[in-house]
DNA sequence: AACATAGGTCGGAATATCCCGACGCGTCAA
DNA sequence: TTGACGCGTCGGGATATTCCGACCTATGTT
């Protein structure tokens, strides 16, 4: 069964509609599918890939399963691009800006 | 002709550690297939790929060329990335002590 | 000139990805 | 119970990815 990483799973930009979907809360799959120009056993299938990626939980609720968001593998790419950081300075500067965000709250 | 996205790129492992060798300075191919098991088509392969992301730039330098990293495009996925920000504080940590130590110097 | 070295590219093979229709199973409604 | 709905998965087709050996050209060496 190939396809674990996290890297593979963001290649995909059906899958990443799909984790900026989840961000706003748990979704049904049929909530999903809506929106998209691929049918339901692709999301499906999308959504498998993202589940081996521990990237999103499902929660079975009645006759509908409930995705929820996980984005704790994400920490991996963004340790991966901090290696990187150094090289173009917009990081630091939004940064900046949450931090100011975080002071003035 | 496929295949021009960051994101894309950056689901191979091979490409990702060539994008992590040039972070030390440019370096020709020959250099960069040293140290993988895959053959130097291969790597030239994948070198197109950077190339078409944007993410490597060639200097031809006699009959060597030189790939050089260009950091740009990372930013890309750097922004999706921070849509999740707000879900896992280990960023806000992690630039903490990068601020801490830009104060230090 | 003759040869070696660096590296791009071209078939082509093996495998992976992406998508679909069809099917099956569990759950809710009538 | 009968039917509709929600969703996973399977078989299979189309296309993309990854890799290789073979070949070519350009540059350097002797």
């Amino acid at each position: 069964m190939p396809q674990t990483d996290v890297f593979s799973a963001l290649a995909n930009p059906v899958r990443r509609n799909i984790l900026m979907q989840l961000r706003k809360g748990p979704r049904a799959v049929k909530e999903l599918a809506r929106g998209f120009d691929v049918g339901r056993p692709a999301i499906s299938e999308h959504l498998q890939v993202l589940r081996k990626a521990r990237l999103v939980r499902e929660e079975p609720r009645g006759r509908e399963r409930y995705y929820h968001l996980d984005p704790r593998p994400l920490s991996e790419v963004d340790a991966w691009l901090e290696a990187f950081t150094r090289y173009w300075d917009r990081r630091l500067a939004a940064l900046g800006e949450v931090l100011d965000k975080e002071k003035t709250r």
